[in-house]
DNA sequence: AAAGCTTTTGACACCGGTTTCCTTTTTCGC
DNA sequence: GCGAAAAAGGAAACCGGTGTCAAAAGCTTT
């Protein structure tokens, strides 16, 4: 069945079923006014001819596409891997397609950038990745060029529209309150960076925890971090070297916990013996360092999917909201402190 | 200048600038023969309306569109995504863009899969990434379907045409030579997967270095991995309570080779103290474990860029090769052995 | 059997570009 | 100033689908 150089075109196929383009448009479309009898017939030279209608041409004419973009400036690979396939789920058996657009937070044409994108390609609708899915200007711009857009993130924005969020903030209260549990008091936090809304929602949660079990959160015990590694790693040397060490620390990325595992190695103090820690995102790196590091994932793939469903489900283009639950999982890096 | 719903077409243009539609085409593909004046008169209303050609038409008219598709089933989500940037890289300022498709190289539909993908997505050409790129037949299933492809890989292969390839072999050889320089002499292999070419070319490199300096490779020498981190731990668990134990492991990905960390950990062998290792792909995990990791890191992303050019580039549609130096990234796994 | 419905089908315009081919205008040699 | 060649621009067809609307066919009903 091998292709001979052109493809076969719908007038190919009405031509041999002896039959209008019309009628084998609507075969094609599964049209409900047909007879049993056409639509067999031209199925059957649909299948003989390995007939499979022109994309271009049928967006053409309906005035829409099938691609569906994603927009991302996420620093960890995995993430947005994750996210890939589960668009890529939700979107098998149709006839869309995802197509990929990183983008550069700090230029300063980020903006216009998207812009002529999202005019070249004209597509059916993006899906906006954390953290530049926090970006109002960026969901006003989809708004204004016509473009369905679906936000992924840590909480719900105030304003948010389209979205589908995990919920970082209890789950960082059910980790620290984990902590606690186990006994710790002098427990530290490094933060992401500034500005960042999934920094600020964990920041927030382990603030909740703390002061909800009426333990005090010193100055001495919060430090900056931009979620890369060497953040975390001068942010948890900070930490350790203050006068009063902490027990634990609950960094608010991995790839910073994992910073703070060689802080505390540098120091000679052993994870979780000495110290424990709990990072977020349950990246790889958190199962590949040693010890096998306790923190927190949110289920990014099925978020991915959620968001590809939301934007390609037919109709209801009505502004909604979806939560999806993160989870502690729990792995060696944290036990009870010593006494 | 926002847009009022419908976006402009090369009608609109036409009527304002007071020409017909075949003229403003002839602007917007820089025609050479065309009076100064219209061109500067047409463009002004292009730039008033902010007027941008609708792809999907333009694909049908031509009949080709403006998709790259990126084919891979690596697991490692980094060096995925390095290649999407790569591939952004190289078609930034043109008017194509990446669909992604991951596959599953497991599923016994996966070529009928692909196939229909083709088929309905007609793209321009697509990228394929290792390991799936060494499946002929999927090559083959492009070809037959008029698809554009450039295969990435770890060697040039035999039959190699359309291709961007690394040098795995001479890089772990010299990483081998690395070690034995340094007083190694038990050097023991973690191996990638059967079939998989690139850790086929690993092991050939390995043996190739070790032959070269009249070294043995005992079986207990050897372990056999499947590239996941389990089978590193294992393996490395294997090679180390062996009578003889190793003084310096070559993982043939950072995946394995981290998990020979863990091994090592568990024996309470300190790396690089009591056992040196080389991992292989320079992968975020190699700079986030303790030590730091000495690997061999590969230019994915200019391969991607590479791989793309060469896709898009005109004309020159014969096959052709490129290859690209990997080299040697060294850290902190890495220390003479002890006498 | 004619009238009236419903169901099935086709002719034709259209989506927004490009291509082919032809006409009009300009330029230039003599 | 004239004819020919070159340059500039336009009309209409085309790419491969879908939407509209009316015609044709099939089925009741009286």
């Amino acid at each position: 069945m091998a292709k001979s150089g052109k493809n076969p075109t719908i007038n190919d196929v009405a031509r041999l079923a002896g039959v209008s383009k019309k009628t084998v448009s609507r075969v094609i479309n599964r049209s409900a006014l047909l007879s049993e009898d056409t639509r067999t017939k031209v199925e059957a030279v649909i299948g003989q001819l390995g007939y499979v209608p022109n994309p271009q041409a049928r967006a053409l004419a309906l005035r829409r596409n099938f691609l569906l973009g994603l927009l991302h400036d996420n620093p960890n690979a995995q993430t947005v891997l994750k996210v890939q396939e589960g668009v890529l789920d939700a979107i098998r058996d149709t006839e869309f397609a995802l197509v990929v657009r990183p983008v550069d937070r700090h230029s300063p044409t980020m903006l216009d950038d998207i812009r002529r994108f999202l005019e070249q390609q004209r597509l059916y609708g993006v899906l906006i990745l954390p953290p530049i899915s926090e970006n109002d200007a960026l969901a006003q711009l989809c708004l204004e060029m016509g473009c369905g857009y679906v936000r992924m993130g840590s909480a719900m924005l105030d304003d948010a529209d389209h979205m589908v969020a995990s919920n970082d903030r209890e789950m960082v209260e059910a980790a620290v309150d984990h902590l606690i549990a186990l006994g710790h008091r002098r427990i530290a936090l490094i933060e992401g960076p500034e500005g960042f809304r999934s920094a600020f929602e964990r920041r927030e949660g382990f603030l909740a925890a703390m002061q909800a079990h009426g333990l005090d959160v010193p100055p001495e015990a919060r430090a900056q971090g931009n979620y890369r590694f060497e953040s975390g790693l001068a942010g948890a040397g900070q930490l350790l070297d203050a006068p009063t060490r902490p027990t634990a620390i609950f960094a608010s990325n991995d790839e910073m916990a994992s910073g703070a595992f060689h802080a505390a190695r540098q120091r000679n103090l052993r994870v979780p013996d000495d110290l424990s820690i709990i990072g977020f995102d349950d990246s790889p790196i958190a199962a590949h360092i040693w010890p096998p590091m306790t923190t927190v994932g949110w289920p990014v793939r099925e978020m991915g999917r959620a968001a590809a469903l939301k934007l390609i489900a037919p109709g209801d283009k009505s502004a909604s909201q979806s939560r999806f639950p993160a989870q502690l999982v729990k792995r060696q890096s944290v036990a009870a402190p010593k006494a």
